[in-house]
RNA sequence: UGGGGCGUAGCCAAGCGGCAAGGCAACGGGUUUUGGUCCCGUGAUCGCAGGUUCGAAUCCUGCCGCCCCAGCCA
């Protein structure tokens, strides 16, 4: 265990590891090779993260390796950005799969050749038929399929065919090579399924090399027998697909016989996961990219502060099984609330600044206080706040006629200034509007520190920034994307999009120390009581995980969940 | 009416024939220089109906419900 949570690949116990388990015991595997293969057409998710973690996590605790495999089979859908971006991800999210960077494009040769052997031993065979005819051919989920007028042509002329397919003689969608099963089965897969399918289109790795690309189907399994992969683990929509993974490597001179396991997605409240709609949200502009604060993505994750071993440890809780499920944000939230609360510095920040002058506090005098940097954390140690006659204290922490449960400032009530002194409210100014615009107040020089020498107490603490020596800043309070835990079940998607997702505070005052914040490193603002855009209050903690461009002045506050 | 999966508390999830783990959420109470954290306390007879058994969430049978599959996407 290295930080809170869950060391990297650290895992429990479910029928996958149970599997595993049993392959070694009795001998039918030797080193477990497992690999996560992300298609090359978008940015990782919290979902893939729960693929990642289990990949990853099994190959450290078996002894085993783990390779990163991308599945680039469709080069119209494929770009070298996303294969750049799903490396940083993954090496974010903790993992390493040390030589073992693979492609499924690597195999292209390899993959033409079987594909070649399979028509020798007429098992494949080229189709004519077009697109829509393939699919009228194919049946209903209740109807077997019919044959199509070129399944018994022979081998000669399916090679010969093919061959010309891969030299350019044809047009896209012209014809493709199938895999000869059975047009009666139950299971739509196994009903000759294509194999290959002529694309003029460059692919991200191989260029103009082919104009033919092996499908999913007749790449994936393949591939993981190349590379040695001993349980290839998938998603649950392609148990449909293992009698054919099964059938192609029975079928082929392939080097290793791998095994496919099938485990439940992730599906998260309050947000979606389908690559299509994240990419709609980022097309359509409802978002500010892959990397907003608000996409479940990891780039979005991480700018919101949730550190990896959040996110681990996330994985490590919802557990793996087979049925589906649909997990709470909450989870996910306690998760890195509960690390961040271990490890997040504190930091003081106003975000609706109210001013409050302190009368009895000598002027142009400053005093330099300890402030500790994480009551968590002892070796976290501590730091000096400047404190002054003027400060600034949040808006709402004052009101004029408090309710019975308001705990904080009123007229004539006594509160701590955190790390400084008792504070006593004497009036409110107000503008000619009858707005309040700032407090007089008065303090008692002998709670320096905090603390009452006489014993009396106070009901609330409250965090203020001396306003001479404050850092300006604008701060971004994101709530969630959606309005509905599952966004879209009413139909379109966008209407479920949250109205107002985000709030930016322009006039926040931040401590000194801030402007020195190591971008990336997440902060947290003990009491403030930040409210979602729409009015929700979060939980008075956390409130700031950075992204801290504070040198550009800008902050991001994390969903904090209703308070 | 085809094939493949799944059904244990609001949400996840252990359990694999012997008197239903744990986590999140929620609700009480205590501590607290964060209305945070922390601590204590509060919940299910296991989709339904039969059957086997001394005994079943765990075995058998029949229902019911939900998810996935008819891309030359992955």
């Amino acid at each position: 265990m290295s930080d809170a949570g869950t060391a990297v690949g650290e895992g429990g116990r479910d029928h996958i590891r149970d599997v595993i388990r049993d392959d070694v015991a009795a001998g039918r595997v030797g080193t477990v090779v497992t690999r996560f293969p992300p298609e090359p057409n978008g940015h990782l998710h919290i979902g893939h993260a729960k693929s990642i973690c289990l990949n990853f996590g099994v190959a450290r605790e078996f002894g085993g390796r783990c390779h990163l495999r991308f599945d680039d089979t469709n080069p119209v859908k494929e770009e070298l950005e996303y294969i750049e971006s799903i490396q940083r991800d993954v090496r974010w999210l903790g993992f390493d799969w040390g030589g073992h960077l693979h492609f499924a494009s690597d195999n292209f040769e390899q993959l033409y050749d079987w594909a070649e052997h399979l028509i020798g031993a007429g098992k494949a065979y080229v189709d004519d038929l077009s697109a829509d005819d393939i699919r009228a051919h194919r049946g209903t989920l209740t109807e077997p399929g019919r044959d199509s007028p070129y399944r018994d042509r022979t081998a000669e002329e399916s090679l010969d065919l093919f061959r010309r397919m891969r030299a350019g003689e044809f047009a896209d969608g012209a014809r493709v090579l199938r895999a000869r099963i059975d047009m009666a089965s139950g299971n739509i897969n196994m009903r000759d399924p294509v194999l290959y399918r002529i694309l003029h289109a460059p692919h991200p790795r191989t260029g103009d090399d082919w104009c033919l690309y092996p499908t999913y189907d007749f790449a994936h399994g393949q591939s993981d027998a190349i590379e040695g992969v001993t349980h290839s683990l998938c998603t649950l929509e392609f148990a449909d697909h293992r009698p054919l993974y099964d059938w192609l490597v029975e079928n082929l001179p392939v080097p290793s016989r791998p095994r496919q396991y099938e485990f439940a997605r992730l599906n998260l409240s309050y947000t979606v996961l389908s690559k299509r709609k994240l990419v709609q949200l980022v097309e359509d502009g409802h978002v500010g990219g892959w990397d907003d604060p608000r996409m479940p993505t990891l780039a979005g994750l991480r700018r919101r502060g949730i550190p990896p071993a959040a996110i681990r440890d996330f994985v490590r809780r919802i557990g793996l099984t087979r049925s589906d499920s649909m997990v709470e944000v909450g989870v996910l939230e306690h998760c890195a609330r509960e690390l961040l609360n271990k490890t997040a510095l504190r930091r003081m920040a106003v975000l609706r600044p109210l001013k409050v002058v302190i009368e009895n506090y000598p002027e142009g005098e400053t005093e330099n206080l300890q402030a500790v940097n994480n009551p968590e954390d002892a070796s976290a140690g501590s730091r000096e706040v400047p404190f002054s006659r003027e400060i600034y204290i949040e808006r709402e922490d004052f009101m004029e006629d408090p309710p019975r449960k308001f705990f904080r400032l009123a007229p004539g009530r006594e509160v701590r200034l955190r790390y400084a002194y008792f504070l006593t409210c004497r009036e409110a100014v107000r503008n000619d509007a009858g707005e309040v615009t700032g407090l007089r107040c008065t303090y008692d020089p002998a709670s320096r520190g905090g603390k009452s020498p006489d014993g009396r107490k106070v009901k609330a603490t409250l965090h203020w920034v001396s306003a001479a020596h404050a850092v300006a800043a604008e701060v971004r309070i994101y709530d969630q994307l959606f309005t509905r835990p599952d966004p879209g079940a009413g139909g379109d998607i966008l209407g479920d999009l949250s109205p107002q997702s985000v709030d930016v505070l322009r006039e926040c005052r931040l401590e000194p120390s801030l402007a020195d914040a190591v971008p990336g490193e997440p902060v947290q603002f003990p009491s403030v009581h930040a409210h979602s855009p729409g009015g929700r209050r979060f939980r008075p903690w956390p409130a700031l995980a950075a992204e801290p461009i504070l040198a550009a002045g800008l902050a991001v506050l994390p969903d904090g969940g209703p308070g």
